[in-house]
RNA sequence: GCUCCCGUAGUUUAAUGGAUAAAACAUCUCCCUUCUAAGGAGAGAAUAGGGGUUCGAUUCCCUUCGGGAGCACCA
């Protein structure tokens, strides 16, 4: 019968025919409509049915009668199996005092089971085609991959490849940060302390390092003169400037800086070093983390363009002086102005990504930017998005998918200037390890152990489920102990449902492979179809709201239906030849929504761990 | 000082304004001669305080308290 509509699909056009027909019969425009007219499904509360609708209560206030009444009026509207052969609906209950309950016949689940394609379903699913460039990870030249970035990198990713399967042409972005002040301190800290071999070897830690040691002379430096410069500013020799002075040392990065600005060749070629060690080493991260771009772009390359922008600027008039630096006044949108140029000529985080948002603009022609960047920033974005469309940089939708901070135990704040950053390697080799004296536990002998591949595969697992299971809005605490926990909640969880399953699966054959017709279905059977065909579902939900944790918290759901499937149902000894055949295939469709679903998270499947 | 975000079992998190607030970890009971016990079955345990809007509030508004972030020459 090629049904391709979900159960809530079903539901959902069945009401709304319903409630076009009711709108009809009582004269309302259809602008008056409940804008919601969504349908809640009711999965373990069974005495409410499959799904559930509210509408009779919005519709209330409209029509002037009462909630119960209204139902009663819908409820007659909605075609019944017993009368109509085509219907899927056993019955329509009204309950409380309005609400509309909609009972299945379990035969919806069966036949929409047997037609589900998870290969049809990107298909199903997409949506107007599109360009998206999704810009994420944007670490830091020569500063540490932290746990922040962890999180930004592998919510990216999943955006990427949730994009990527439901047809878009997306562009990974990642936007490096080797441009500012801060360069001009790693510069006058390398030409006083460097030592180039050690850069080569370690670049990170030791460009850190040469970092570190300017933040702490630097601030010797002004703690020495403090008491002077209460008393008499001048003879300090520091140079006030906006209201603050500068020290020796900050004066030194300062100008190092600008000549970078100025395009001075010894600091390019530095830059251009540190730029490309720290690449270097990203990239064994990203490999191992398995993401990938398409562009890295260092904000440094923009420069060039400034005195075009400026120019489009100052001839549109949006170009103001004041107090000797250059900015763009916000006033009449009640923000406060977006400086653009430092007095000493120098451009900021705002005028370069204006930059690279137009380079983006007429070089991609992208319908849609999401900008990945932590919910800090939101004041900030909102800001530079004001400004682009002010200016006419307004060709592609502009989107901040902010997420919350990660804090360490205890809702402490993880900085690196305290000392008590987690980076990412160290979260690694951490959680390796206990992956690794998990896997030796339960294979003693080396001679059957999966391979290390399969360890890694865990470990990360473990870590980007950790990441991805919660809401990306909120802050979280960073649980090591959650994270080494592969019991419960877990990436290793899944992997290790999906591992049984595959067992299971190569033992039977190829019979598990053949499509049979769903003539059984008992309660457990039925309650994995409900979850699979739910998937879909999942995934629009996911792209709605630009998060992961609803399609983390779906496997989760779906790998526990799992387990308490064949606990109870032993498969393969079912002297029940169909219904062994039966469940086969559902075990096949099931380990493979389990591979799709921990693919777009970005997890591996092993088929045995 | 102003603006924004957050406050849910002991802990870490869920819940498009819907009915009896959902899980995991931890605690306590059971289940390995049976397709991997990284598992399954079960128990106890929560919406910071006070107002308001609504048929109905964890969710929206006001307020107090507590935590975090941001507020032009940093990124």
């Amino acid at each position: 019968m090629g049904f391709l509509l979900t159960p809530r699909e079903y539901i959902q056009n069945t009401l709304r025919e319903a409630m076009e027909a009711y709108l009809k019969n009582n004269k309302i425009a259809s602008s008056q409509a409940p804008r919601n007219d969504n349908i809640e499904s009711k999965g373990n509360r069974e005495q409410f049915g499959d799904f559930s609708s509210t509408v009779a209560f919005q519709l209330a206030p409209i029509v002037k009668k009462s909630p119960l009444e209204i139902a009663k009026e819908i409820v007659a509207l909605i075609p019944l199996a017993r009368n109509d052969s085509s219907s899927y609906i056993q019955k329509v209950e009204i309950a409380g005092n309005g609400f509309i309950n909609f009972f299945l016949d379990e035969k919806i689940y069966r036949d929409s089971f047997r037609e589900f394609s998870l290969k049809s379903l990107p298909i199903v699913m997409a949506g107007k085609e599109s360009k998206v460039i999704i810009e994420f990870s944007s670490p830091n030249v020569a500063k540490p991959f932290h746990i922040g970035h962890l999180r930004n990198t592998v919510l990216g990713e999943f955006l990427s490849r949730l994009h990527e399967y439901t047809n878009h042409n997306v562009i990974r972005w990642n936007h490096l940060g080797d441009w500012g002040t801060q360069f001009g301190k790693l510069i006058v800290a390398y030409k006083k302390w460097g030592d180039e071999k050690k850069i080569d070897k370690n670049p990170i830690t030791e460009l850190l390092y040469l970092y570190v040691k300017f933040t702490n002379e630097a601030k010797k430096e002004r703690e020495s003169l403090a008491p002077l410069e209460k008393s008499r500013p001048e003879a300090a020799g520091a140079v006030p400037e906006a209201g603050r002075s500068l020290t020796g040392l900050e004066q030194q990065a300062r100008d190092e800086f600008n000549k970078l600005e100025k395009g001075d060749a010894v600091n390019i070629e530095l830059l251009k070093w540190f730029q490309k060690e720290t690449i270097k080493e990203f990239s064994l991260l990203y490999k191992r983390l398995d993401s990938r771009f398409d562009v890295i772009k260092g904000e440094s390359s923009y420069i060039a363009g400034k005195e075009k922008l400026f120019g489009l600027l100052s001839k549109k008039g949006f170009l103001e002086k004041s107090e000797g630096a250059k900015i763009v006044s916000l006033e009449s949108e009640g923000m406060l102005p977006v400086l653009l140029e430092k007095s000493d000529g120098a451009t900021l985080y705002h005028t370069r990504d204006l930059l690279s948002l137009q380079y983006r603009l007429e070089k991609y022609h992208p319908d849609r930017i999401l900008y990945v960047v932590g919910d800090e920033q939101t004041l900030y974005l909102k800001q530079l998005f004001v400004v682009a469309k002010k200016i006419g940089l307004n060709a592609a939708d502009l989107q901040h998918v902010s997420y919350g901070l990660v804090f360490g135990p205890g809702k402490k704040k993880l900085s690196t200037r305290e000392g008590n950053v987690i980076t990412a390697n160290e979260i690694i080799k951490d959680v390796l390890f206990k992956a690794s004296a998990v896997m030796h536990e339960k294979h003693p002998d080396a001679a059957t152990r999966p391979p290390t591949k399969v360890t890694e595969d865990i470990a990360l697992g473990a870590i980007k489920y950790n990441l991805l299971k919660e809401s990306r809005q909120s802050d979280v605490v960073f649980d090591f102990d959650a994270m080494l926990s592969f019991q419960g909640n877990s990436g290793p969880y899944l992997q290790y449902t999906y591992a049984r399953i595959s067992k299971i699966l190569s033992r039977a054959g190829i019979f598990a492979s053949a499509k049979r017709d769903m003539l059984y279905g008992d309660r457990t059977d039925i309650a994995v179809m409900k979850k699979i065909l739910e998937f879909s579902d999942v995934l629009d939900t996911c792209m709605q709201i630009l998060s992961s944790h609803p399609l983390a918290e779906y496997l989760f759901s779906l790998a526990n239906e799992l387990n308490a499937f064949y606990e109870k149902n032993p498969i393969l000894k079912d002297e029940d030849a169909k219904r062994r055949k039966q469940r086969l295939y559902m075990l096949r469709i099931s380990a493979d929504v389990l591979q799709q679903g921990l693919e777009l998270l970005g997890i591996q499947a092993p088929k045995q761990i």
